[in-house]
DNA sequence: CGCGCATTGTGGACGCCGTCCACAAACAAT
DNA sequence: ATTGTTTGTGGACGGCGTCCACAATGCGCG
């Protein structure tokens, strides 16, 4: 796996400080305390490790030591408790993001700056899909927007989500004369498609299981295609 | 939708020749005649109409005539028969292609066929994805894998399949000089991340709705990247 | 302080799914 | 005709999402 730090809300105060391994302690109060953090947190492990289709209901509240119609108490009902786990792994996805720019080294030429923080972008997308695939298949993997109406739950500890931070780069791209104007509206979605199709081939396609320095180096060449291009 | 040949082998013979609407008809004889057939079609129906997930097996039971068990008499389990239906989706993305080389005016020079021909490969690609969502989500939504022993049953009426179709696009260019040799190798990877991307944003993301033409042109301004960018 | 009520969790049920086992019908080979 | 193998049936199990009725809780108002 790579390192990517990825940093997802944890329950901040629950009563019961069910300590892993063994069952969950029985709840003293009747009430949980913060079911639906418990819920939500249960949900991110799931998805995690199994990807959207094992956040499972039954087994969320099975984790939070609660009874399965409880959830519906927090969650109108699975597709629901699904979108919240959606939202927290975009912004993971973001964080990685703003992780990888924080490594670009600063000096040299606007145009260089405002490439290497595109590339951060994409390389960022790409390493996140590799080291969190069940996270990154939940953001992105099925039915998914970030545009619209932008859910700040998905945002990384910038505030932008990862569709924001892709259109400030390319937005550098262009205040720095490295991408005419005229070909900025709608670049979002070529860059986009690139490293989407890329990290989709790499985990679930036929770049399944190339070690991860090939794989570094393959996304480099789409990063330089991208880059001549656009 | 778009318009584009699809070619699904259908049932060849099935003595109960079930037509659409009512109940089917009960079987005459106690054995079926060519119930993994008419399972595959089933599924092949059902993965059109609602992708990967769609894909029940009772359901197929149900629509071929039969009892649930009598499935696992041609397929190990539902895993299995997904497989089946699959392959049949990846055959029919190679058609699609074949098709949409099919409309590639011959003449000009070499250089200009050899990009005419790989464009092809994408569009058929992109077409497909956005004509028929369901197949193509079962063909390349979740785990994929076309390269290693080429399934057959993936083939189009070339027998080549997609990816086949690319390398050989591919090869095209080197051919004419249009692509240096020394960045040939894993150039598929490049391209197909590309237009898979693509499709995957146009069907599931944020592209979702966008009108076909306009969708076109973004296809459009995809490929002339890739063909700068290679 | 006590009461009523909205909130939150429980228990039990339903219908759907995939899958397993034992049995029966149909056919093929002897 | 008998025997054995294939193919379909019936019934069952556990897991899932979801619904309804009920019980525990704790808060706000008098």
């Amino acid at each position: 796996m790579d390192s990517v730090h990825i940093e997802i809300p944890m329950s901040v105060t629950t009563r019961n400080s069910a300590l892993p391994g063994g069952p969950p302690s029985p709840r003293s109060t009747y009430r949980h305390g913060d079911l639906r953090r418990a819920l939500l947190d249960a949900g991110i492990e799931l998805a995690r490790q199994g990807g959207p289709d094992a956040v499972v209901l039954r087994e969320a509240t099975r984790r939070a030591g609660v009874a399965p119609n409880a959830a519906y108490r927090h969650f109108a009902n699975r597709q629901d408790l699904l979108a919240a786990v959606r939202a927290a792994a975009v912004a993971a996805v973001a964080q990685a993001m703003e992780a990888e720019m924080a490594e670009v080294p600063t000096g040299g030429t606007p145009t260089e700056q405002a490439h290497a923080r595109v590339r951060a972008v994409g390389a960022g997308y790409m390493r996140f899909a590799h080291a969190e695939t069940g996270l990154f298949r939940t953001a992105f993997g099925g039915q998914f927007s970030v545009e619209q109406n932008p859910d700040p739950a998905m945002g990384g500890l910038t505030g932008l989500n990862p569709f924001e931070h892709l259109s400030a780069a390319l937005d550098d791209l262009v205040t720095a004369g490295a991408l005419p104007p005229e070909r900025r509206p709608g670049a979002e979605y070529l860059a986009w498609s690139t490293v989407h199709g890329m990290a989709l081939l790499s985990i679930d396609g036929p770049l399944r299981g190339t070690p991860a320095d090939m794989l570094q180096l393959l996304g480099q060449r789409l990063l330089d295609m991208v880059e001549r291009g656009l």
